[in-house]
DNA sequence: GTAGGGTTAG
């Protein structure tokens, strides 16, 4: 090892500025023998786990590369850092029971971030939902979280600013917003961000007239406030009040303008998204990767390809990571646009997969008619279960949608079986939705009448329509009529249901019958429904 | 010899 070949390797670390450049630099220092220097090797898993440019599977598998630089302090806490705000909160909490059972010091930043770290594990659970083993997890991340605040006490650090912030917010997201304030009450000079902590935890409980006495208490306000403020309108659909909010407020950041676009695009006005896009690219404020998840939503639901193509390749250009969320952004907006090639390539190229990568890709091959190939990706995706990714109620979408495409009846059952007996996940509403198209369409119209009948819902009346359109095909005006008439038990019937059952009578020649539904439509005064299409033009959406 | 933190948006 020569001083020279150190501080030449130095110099290149401190411009590092890609992992391309990073693998190269690996391989020059390995060369020269100062591979197992650890500032080296700090310095490529704090840029491979941190930076835009980075990649968290491969930060995770240098870290895993010798004990020595496993218990460095400072690099479980960058691991630890990355994977509390990654998709992967789990695999934080790993490293933190690695700290703990091989006594690696712990200090303030290590409580900040695997705090976090439960948080957000527990938003995750809750996010998955609807399986049962769901409140045992929610149960042992919010013990952990109590265990942990133990800890803190105990080695002293419950006056750390930051530690007490991330506590506000861990408790608050486990919905105990009493222990929260309780804590809040506690802490002697209050910062704005634990202010402004507890102002969105009553936020999310709803509580607004504890959030605005608050926002009113409080000494003063910055933009996260207001921003706190916007996201409440949106939470609520009223993307109006939160617009007014927004061109009030004093200051505007990246999160402002993200909050707006994201509201657009829950109430589905995927132009105004757009339209708030290219201004706020044109104020100068550089759009966040939440911003382009946002915008890349907007893209799948009209079919914007182009901007979803334009905002893919600015990303390879500035080779920014496409991992997490924005992957997951990406895939699903070309599965959704119908580019199956590229979504491969984006689903292969993403190391650490969430189940929402696997539901998209299996969704996207299943609905363009791939079907063998959501078959055997299902079932890949069976064999990885060390990886504790399991298939949930989506996943069951995606092959019952595939067995619809292609009329396997048996294999549909054997599925809808599968998910029940194995997963314990309970079939809702759409997958009887798949069940009961399948049966229909293939003649069994008894079978998927059994299947409506014994169907656990009160809001089944999507299953009679398709019966009734099944009933039209098969000619079938026995159980046309009876889904008729368990329609009508619901809300009003629409023109198609009239249509549809006026066209079974009409084929069968029963033109009295065709003649009552007719001036029945006419007497309820059935509304009509007026078609529209979208088509994208010059980078925005028409409706015409 | 030396890095790093909490809130709002998905």
């Amino acid at each position: 090892m020569t001083e020279s070949a150190f501080w030449r390797a130095t110099c290149m670390l401190n411009k590092l500025s890609s992992m391309s450049q990073l693998k190269q630099l690996q391989a020059i220092i390995t060369k020269s023998g100062l591979h197992s220097h650890i500032t080296f090797t700090t310095k490529f898993i704090f840029f491979s786990a941190l930076s835009t440019m980075g990649n968290l599977s491969y930060a995770y598998s240098l870290f895993q590369q010798s004990s020595i630089v496993m218990n460095n302090p400072f690099i479980c806490n960058t691991m630890l850092r990355a994977f509390s705000k990654s998709s992967f909160p789990f695999q934080a909490l790993y490293i933190y029971n690695h700290m703990k059972n091989t006594n690696v010091v712990s200090d303030s930043f290590t409580y900040n971030f695997v705090l976090k770290a439960c948080s957000r594990a527990y938003k995750f659970i809750q996010e998955s939902g609807s399986c049962s083993c769901g409140d045992d997890e929610l149960r042992v991340v919010s013990n952990k979280g109590a265990e942990i605040h133990c800890e803190v006490i105990k080695i002293g650090f419950e006056n750390d600013h930051c530690v007490q912030s991330s506590l506000l917010y861990m408790y608050s997201q486990f919905g105990l917003v009493s222990v929260a304030h309780h804590l809040f009450d506690q802490i002697k000079d209050t910062s704005l961000v634990s202010w402004n902590i507890m102002i969105s935890a009553y936020d999310r409980i709803d509580d607004y007239e504890s959030a605005d006495y608050l926002l009113e208490s409080m000494p003063c306000k910055n933009v996260v406030s207001w921003n706190t403020l916007i996201s409440r309108y949106i939470r609520l659909s009223n993307v109006e009040a939160a617009r007014r909010v927004f061109s009030c407020m004093p200051e505007r950041n990246a999160v402002s303008w993200n909050s707006m676009i994201a509201g657009c695009v829950s109430v589905k006005d995927y132009a105004g998204a757009l339209e708030l896009f290219s201004q706020m690219q044109n104020v100068g404020v550089k759009p966040t990767e939440v911003t382009l998840i946002s915008v890349l939503g907007a893209c799948a639901e009209t079919g914007a390809l182009d901007i979803g193509n334009k905002i893919h390749e600015s990303l390879k250009v500035c080779e920014h990571k496409i991992e997490g969320y924005l992957g997951n952004a990406l895939l699903n907006m070309y599965c959704k646009c119908g580019n199956l090639s590229l979504a491969w390539e984006i689903f292969n190229r993403m190391r650490m997969k969430t189940l929402s990568c696997w539901n998209a890709m299996i969704i996207g091959l299943a609905v363009h008619g791939y079907c063998e190939e959501a078959f055997k990706l299902f079932s890949e995706m069976e064999e990885s279960l060390g990886s504790s990714i399991r298939p949930n109620q989506v996943t069951f979408i995606g092959v019952l949608v595939a067995c619809s495409h292609k009329g396997l009846v048996d294999k549909a059952r054997w599925y809808f079986d599968h998910m029940v007996k194995r997963y314990q996940i309970s079939p809702d509403i759409k997958h009887y939705g798949c069940m009961v198209d399948l049966l229909s369409r293939h003649g069994l119209l008894e079978e998927a009448y059994r299947m409506i009948k014994t169907a656990p819902f009160q809001n089944s009346e999507v299953l009679w329509r398709t019966l009734l359109g099944a009933c039209r095909t098969q000619a079938n005006m026995e159980l046309a009529k009876i889904s008729f008439q368990q329609l009508a038990k619901f809300e009003q019937l629409t023109i198609g249901d009239y249509v549809l059952l006026s066209n079974i009578y009409a084929e069968a020649g029963r033109w009295d019958e065709v003649e009552r539904l007719r001036n029945e439509m006419d007497y309820l005064n059935v509304p009509k429904e007026a078609g529209y299409s979208q088509i994208d033009m010059n980078e925005s959406i028409k409706l015409s």
